[in-house]
DNA sequence: TTTAAAAGATAGCATTACTATCATAGATAA
DNA sequence: TTATCTATGATAGTAATGCTATCTTTTAAA
């Protein structure tokens, strides 16, 4: 038996679900692959109609704009994240073993597992990398907020401040340590790739060294004494 | 006698400088403007000319695009934060208070104190939290790096770093700490006023809790032993 | 006083970000 | 079976954006 994963999205990103038609599903899975090979910005939605084969009315008729588009991919990355950890560190007891593996799960390239067809989660995590800040760095971010779009990283940052908790109960910034371990995640990889000189790990280029470089900032933070 | 602070920028930011005439101060001037009050999406030189009371091609003839004005402004601010930090950190012998100084200035709303009579510091220390890392977080960000956009950012990030490295020389990662204070005093400040479930600090919303957990963040992580 | 540089005025053009309308193919319900 | 509903396709149009070009006038330096 092949199992699906099934995100469930907020009904406000979109205009049509786009999980319920051939059309909608193309529409996010070349997003994916035009917004990692051109960025942002660049992307259009008329180039998307191109590259699917289908017009640019058609897109308009699931998504209001490129942005609320965005923020669609990105927020099924963080509902799949979420679901990646509660799966990986099932069973785990040792909440600091836990933390270690979101760490690494985080900062980890992850691989494409086919279990969802229509998203590539290996190009999607660059995407994250490089434009998930852009979905609430921006003037509509409290309208955006009232619509719960953000509930997706709000959900995953909890999750991560309960296990911080866990390791340390009298810690007393769980929810800004837990944004600085996802936000850091990213963009040490994106200065390691892009700006090395920002970094410690310039040389090497090793996602490794991030993960050792996280540790170590967190659990000197969250140890009692 | 009144001081007045210069920056030295970079002349490959600008096609003329702005610091030369009238109207290019006032393209600083407006820019600041109407990207605080309106967003960097919502910016456009059309916008900007007729707020100054000048054309479009105008300003065309002083920066090439919108971005690289971005990218202007937030050197601009890197450049005169270092200066900040030189100037604030000055006779300080201890390298844990030097660090405390840094952290406090990053994280803190400056005032305006009139020194450039074209840059309002106040404003553009907000459109740094809110646009700042879309000055790097593109596409052209390799071609950026080549012409020395990002020499400002890095400066300062080394500047800290060594900072750190006088606190411990033992501290391994003093390059990814240091931008790690940075993003965060801006990104935790960002999260506090627009996405406060985020950070630790929704209740009183205030810069001085930011500080306390950066300075908690840093001084277990570089303490020896 | 001449001359060069900066700014103003105006035009134009390709692309972007939409909205609207009408036709058609396929599935579904009466 | 026929009616009808839904998704898509095809096409058009419009305002704003992101530029480039040219020509004239003002300002300032030599």
């Amino acid at each position: 038996m092949k199992l699906q994963l099934q995100i469930k999205m907020n009904e406000d990103l979109f205009l049509r679900n786009p999980e319920h038609t051939e059309l909608g599903r193309n529409i996010i899975k070349h997003s994916i692959q035009l917004i990692f090979q051109n960025g942002f910005e660049a992307f259009t939605f008329k180039k998307l109609a191109e590259d699917i084969g289908t017009t640019e009315a058609g897109i308009y008729r699931y998504f209001e704009n490129k942005h609320l588009l965005l923020i669609y991919i990105i927020a099924w990355y963080w509902g799949w994240l979420e679901y990646q950890i509660s799966f990986q560190t099932n069973n785990v007891t040792d909440p600091v073993d836990k933390l270690k593996k979101v760490i690494k799960l985080l900062a980890t390239t992850v691989e494409d597992d086919g279990k969802t067809i229509y998203v590539n989660e290996s190009l999607l995590h660059q995407i994250v990398i490089s434009e998930g800040s852009k979905a609430y760095l921006t003037k509509q971010v409290g309208e955006d907020n009232k619509h719960q779009f953000f509930k997706p990283y709000k959900d995953l940052c909890a999750v991560i401040g309960d296990i911080i908790l866990e390791c340390n109960p009298k810690y007393k910034y769980p929810r800004s340590l837990a944004t600085t371990i996802i936000e850091m995640a990213h963009f040490q990889n994106f200065f390691m790739n892009n700006l090395p000189s920002l970094t410690d790990f310039g040389k090497n280029k090793a996602e490794s060294e991030i993960i050792l470089f996280l540790n170590d900032l967190v659990f000197s933070s969250i140890k009692k004494g």
